[in-house]
RNA sequence: GGCGGCGUAGCUCAGUUGGUUAGAGCAGCGGAUUCAUAAGCCGCGGGUCAUAGGUUCGAAUCCUAUCGCCGCUACCA
């Protein structure tokens, strides 16, 4: 099986701060899922650049905005990067085969008669990117960006039919229970197609930063219209079309609560007038917010993905974020919390379970891992975590996913205590039985090791390494988890702490 | 204004189609241990389940109203 699954673009006006990390992260713990399931992933990032916004950045540098653009692609991806985010395909709608996919998508649409010329007039955000209406305003200002003024604007602009597919929409949505989750974004999406959906403008004039319509070369697509092309671009359409028509429709758009209309009607009803297969899936996720106001390096709190992950760990960022969030649901950041979760789950948790896993087998054993038990109840039930686990990926609940594979960990390290292996390790008689718990011990780790590996990609490919002397396999890790073995006679390396706790300057 | 959601232990939250003493994690307190990253384990949570009514043999779980918080939305004034 095939899975392809997208992530919003980002406009590249600034750094990428914890927000757009928290999607990517998501995405990438997926995208690491879906591998380890055995699934031929494709996972598309990348930047959104035909804005007006991103334009007048770059001018602020004296750069021109391609010359911008190229400067902020190396921002992004090394961000991206430092946090263990690893796309398949990086696009950015500058490039040329998405010029030629836009121009493509938009010809289908002309010929099929949802593109007419109209006449616009009203203010403009360029905060927004978008045309808003008096009543949107507050004292005439943009309530989002009330730090520049909305412009008056009267423009010639074509408009896209949207109204002519509000009901195949409707039909669609019924159809598919599970188009667009969470079932509220899904319910606010049907009440607006309840209402009826009207046509849209999707042209801009005065402007050259942008891709021209192939039948008007004086106007330039808008850049919500040509930034939902991406997802079909990188598939290789309209040129490749066997690879397009293996990728295409995606699996899933995962993208923030705000854009689900935009991924959930506008972009459907794009691909409907075309002619093309709609997406499979789009999930809106929830926010990240910041407690007690702004965020501020003063208060002691740092809101640079960059930063927190320097300070407590990549691993312990993506883990925070994953384990602490009802995906699809707002998150409220907490710095103590991201510290409580590095501390009590990986450091005290998982870390020390493998910590005084090896300790004992390395003391005792000389590393030696003998056979598992056939019979024991604890890796029964850690098997069992794995179906639980699975189930809860399925559904895209990172939370509950997490919290089975956690429990693998809390059960192994209460039976350290129930089992007591360093009173066997007293008596040569019981060396068979000490053996035997040291087994249960050490698959419960590579279990959770595997389980885990989607959110810790480093660290757990550290950890498999240590407990079998083998590179984990990314096409298995998760599909041959469920009674997956440590080769008898394996001999277990003790690393360094793999998670040392984090000790606070903060009184 | 309309539609929808939420309000459960100090904190973050679970609570199936209403049914015995309302649960988990974290934090805190107490205890027995020692393999381990002063980690782990065991025990301890009398919370008006926002408020007031109602339905029912029985409601956190259904209905009504109120208060508070939040989301979506009005090409129409």
């Amino acid at each position: 099986m095939r899975y392809y699954l997208t992530t919003a673009i980002d406009y590249v006006n600034s750094r990428p701060h914890l927000g757009t990390a928290y999607e990517k992260i998501t995405a990438d713990v997926i995208a690491r899922y879906q591998r380890g399931c055995g699934n031929e992933v494709r996972f598309l990032m990348g930047n959104d650049e035909h804005s007006q916004k991103v334009a007048a950045a770059g001018r602020k540098e004296g750069l021109t905005p391609l010359e911008w653009c190229d400067r902020m692609e190396g921002v992004f991806r090394s961000a991206w990067s430092a946090l263990e985010i690893q796309p398949d395909v990086f696009i950015r709608t500058s490039e040329p085969r998405h010029r030629e996919a836009v121009q493509a998508l938009a010809q289908r649409i002309k010929d099929a008669g949802d593109f007419y010329e109209g006449e616009y007039e009203g203010w403009y955000c360029v905060g927004c990117e978008a045309f808003k209406r008096d009543e949107d305003l507050k004292d005439g200002l943009c309530p989002d960006h009330a730090n520049r003024k909305p412009e008056w604007l009267k423009e010639k602009n074509w408009f896209f039919r949207l109204s002519r597919w509000c009901e195949p929409l409707k039909a669609h949505f019924a159809a598919n229970p599970s188009f667009v989750l969470p079932e509220s974004r899904r319910n606010e999406l049907l009440a607006l197609l309840d209402r009826g959906l009207e046509d849209i403008s999707v042209s801009r004039t005065g402007t050259d930063w942008g891709i021209p319509f192939p039948f008007d070369e004086r106007v330039v697509v808008y850049v919500w219209f040509d930034a939902l092309i991406n997802y079909i671009t990188a598939t290789g359409w309209p040129q490749d079309t066997a690879s397009s028509a293996h990728w295409w429709p995606a699996d899933l758009h995962l993208v923030g609560k705000d854009i689900t209309r935009f991924h959930g009607v506008v972009w459907p009803a794009m691909l409907l007038s075309a002619g093309l297969p709609v997406p499979r899936k789009v999930f809106g996720h929830g926010f990240v917010n910041m407690s007690g106001g702004r965020m501020s390096k003063d208060a002691g709190r740092v809101t640079d993905p960059l930063e927190l992950a320097n300070t407590y760990g990549v691993a312990a960022l993506r883990y925070y974020l994953c384990a602490e969030a009802n995906f699809g649901q707002d998150l409220e950041f907490s710095e103590e919390r991201l510290l409580a979760r590095a501390n009590s789950d990986l450091a005290n948790g998982l870390g020390n379970l493998a910590a005084r896993t090896a300790g004992m087998l390395t003391r005792w054993r000389e590393g030696r891992v003998a056979a598992a038990p056939q019979s024991s109840a604890l890796l029964a039930r850690a098997d069992a975590a794995v179906d639980t686990y699975q189930r809860c990926m399925e559904v895209l609940d990172l939370r509950g996913a997490l919290a089975a594979a956690t429990q693998i960990v809390t059960e192994a390290n209460a039976h350290v205590d129930r089992t007591q292996p360093f009173a066997m390790a007293k008596d040569p008689a019981r060396t068979a039985e000490l053996d035997g718990v040291l087994a249960e011990l050490v698959n419960s780790l590579l279990l959770a090791c595997r389980l885990h590996h989607p959110f810790m990609p480093a660290k757990m490919e550290q950890l498999h390494l240590e407990l079998t002397g083998t590179a984990l396999d990314l096409t298995s890790s998760i599909s041959g988890a469920k009674g997956a073995r440590v080769l008898p006679g394996t001999i277990l390396v003790k690393g360094a702490a793999l998670f040392p706790r984090i000790e606070t300057a903060k009184t």
